[in-house]
DNA sequence: GAACCTCCTGGAAAGCTTTCCAGCCACCAC
DNA sequence: GTGGTGGCTGGAAAGCTTTCCAGGAGGTTC
């Protein structure tokens, strides 16, 4: 037994005669490790989870699939769960993840803000990557995210060198994407118009319903997220505003929604595959504990189309 | 040791007054049994597999988080795959899930004709449940389907009460989905044109072009699954085609793409959500050995729009 | 009072690895 | 020839449960 496992974790104390005859062995018998009694002895699944808000989301299932890729080649499993949104699920999850030992945790919770949530993550002492989250004050977790503040910010320089000055935006809960986002816009426009929800569809549509509302209207809308996106584009349609000509608009991310819009859609874009992917390796490097871990952060960039238009 | 494991099992053999010690001392010290050790024990890790071919793809990321919460709920561990599109990853995703000793599979798996993914599914012992997936010949595995053909007749057969006769269908790779969306459609129409390819955005796109250059030109397109409507409908745009009055054109699943076309598509549309908790009830059913389990068939149907009018 | 039974408890084995350690053999050097 | 060294090998412990089993305590029945 002893040999058998010297042979297959390629410790050197073995000689060729016995690495010949145990290979011949496992070869004949199908022989293969059991993980449990592996992760048992070494205290370590090869596991991670990846905790997600809601995967339904079309850019966080390319995360998702990114990071699963990633750490399949380095022999880790992707345990996957979803919170559906709720952020006590969030919780719950994490919870259910440790106690299923895996050695660490990609995580992209849904409120960045909640009392429960940031409690949970200051004790939990599993590694954690966050994706595309910042930690609560006080706390050091290292992360992968977007550049969203860039993209915004030239979105809206986009829009004012086409004269527009009442532009209104549309954003979401309390994550940094939505601060990141929003101090874009306010980079450029500091009297911009902002209504704040939380990152759904629903918020999206009762949003632009208001904003296309008032009087004098804004000339311009941004919705600060695929969802808010969405949500913000039936309600123009349902006011039968023609992008561009009544109203510009701006959204966020590469998603179907966006493509076959007429006509075609302004985005703020990013490859969200490889935040998976590079928060998978930042993972495993702090798994391996192969150097201080750094924070990534991956661009974003504007995508001009002629729903950004001169105003009326 | 013996008695703690009672307690937290509820075993009946337990004194009330050793309950409450037992669970005191829980409490006290925060002890949670350890899944890896129960699982070497008892020769169950409570954790299943999903082996998507591409979860990607809206429909199955839907189904994936039907699946997971089903499984949570039933104290299960999801440990999720992605083949990105490679029969033989497929293969590779079901051996790493078995080496990790899940206690079954839910398989979506992308070829069903493929030799080798056939020859894995025939000789693997852990319990599988398909997902609109067919067994291979003479192999029996449960499995949860849609019943595409009926929604596919449904749209035929409207497209046939508006009057047309030349119809030309788009399907995808060998898989139940293709056979039966193809079938639905010649029920109605038994001389339909028919391209078939993969279930690939570049395979719709590629055979949308082919099917509208023809002379006399089909006076409606089917395409059969929400990626090859996906590159139709750019193939559409491209030719600067109006859905309906151009041609008229059914496409598969409510996904994002279809909802701000203009004019609005005709889907046969289903709930991929259901078919997730469904193969996760299934196959929950099966390792609880609880009664003999049965195929499943959920429904789909035709939502007509305005992509669908009469011939020109 | 003895025999028997029920209820409960703790010890021990088994599930499968990995790793430490002791020991064996062979070889080298003096 | 002897002592020392290095290379290999196999035994044993540990990692943490669960479950079987033996046995003790206490009650019941004749």
């Amino acid at each position: 037994m002893s040999s058998v496992s010297r042979v297959l974790s390629e410790h050197p104390d073995v000689s060729p005669d016995m690495r010949d005859r145990v290979l011949a062995a496992v070869g004949e018998l199908g022989y293969y490790p059991n993980v449990l009694a592996q992760g048992l002895r070494s205290q370590r699944t090869m596991s991670v989870g990846f905790a997600a808000s809601n995967i339904t989301n079309a850019v966080l299932a390319e995360t998702a699939v990114g990071a699963e890729g990633e750490l399949r080649r380095a022999g880790y499993g992707l345990l996957l769960t979803d919170a559906g949104g709720d952020p006590l699920q969030d919780v719950a999850n994490i919870a259910m993840l440790g106690r299923r030992r895996v050695d660490g945790i990609l995580l992209a919770h849904g409120d960045e803000r909640h009392r429960r949530v940031n409690a949970c993550l200051k004790q939990v002492d599993i590694p954690l990557v966050l994706i595309d989250r910042d930690p609560p004050r006080g706390v050091k977790i290292p992360s992968v995210g977007f550049d969203h503040r860039s993209g915004m910010r030239a979105a809206a320089e986009h829009l004012r060198l086409l004269g527009h000055r009442r532009v209104a935006m549309i954003v979401g809960g309390p994550r940094r994407a939505a601060r990141e986002r929003r101090a874009g816009v306010q980079d450029v426009f500091d009297r911009c118009e902002i209504l704040e929800g939380d990152f759904s569809i629903e918020f999206g549509y009762r949003a632009a319903v208001e904003l296309i509302g008032r009087r004098p209207r804004p000339t311009a809308l941004v919705a600060g997220g695929n969802t808010l996106m969405h949500g913000a584009l039936r309600a123009l349609r349902d006011a039968s505003l023609t992008l561009g000509a009544d109203v510009s608009f701006v959204g966020c991310d590469d998603v179907a929604v966006a493509e076959f819009h007429q006509p075609q859609i302004a985005l703020v874009r990013r490859r969200p595959r490889e935040a998976g992917v590079r928060g998978a390796q930042l993972l495993i490097q702090i798994l391996s504990e192969d150097g201080e871990p750094e924070n990534v952060l991956l661009p974003t960039w504007f995508a001009a189309a002629a729903s950004c238009a001169p105003p009326p």
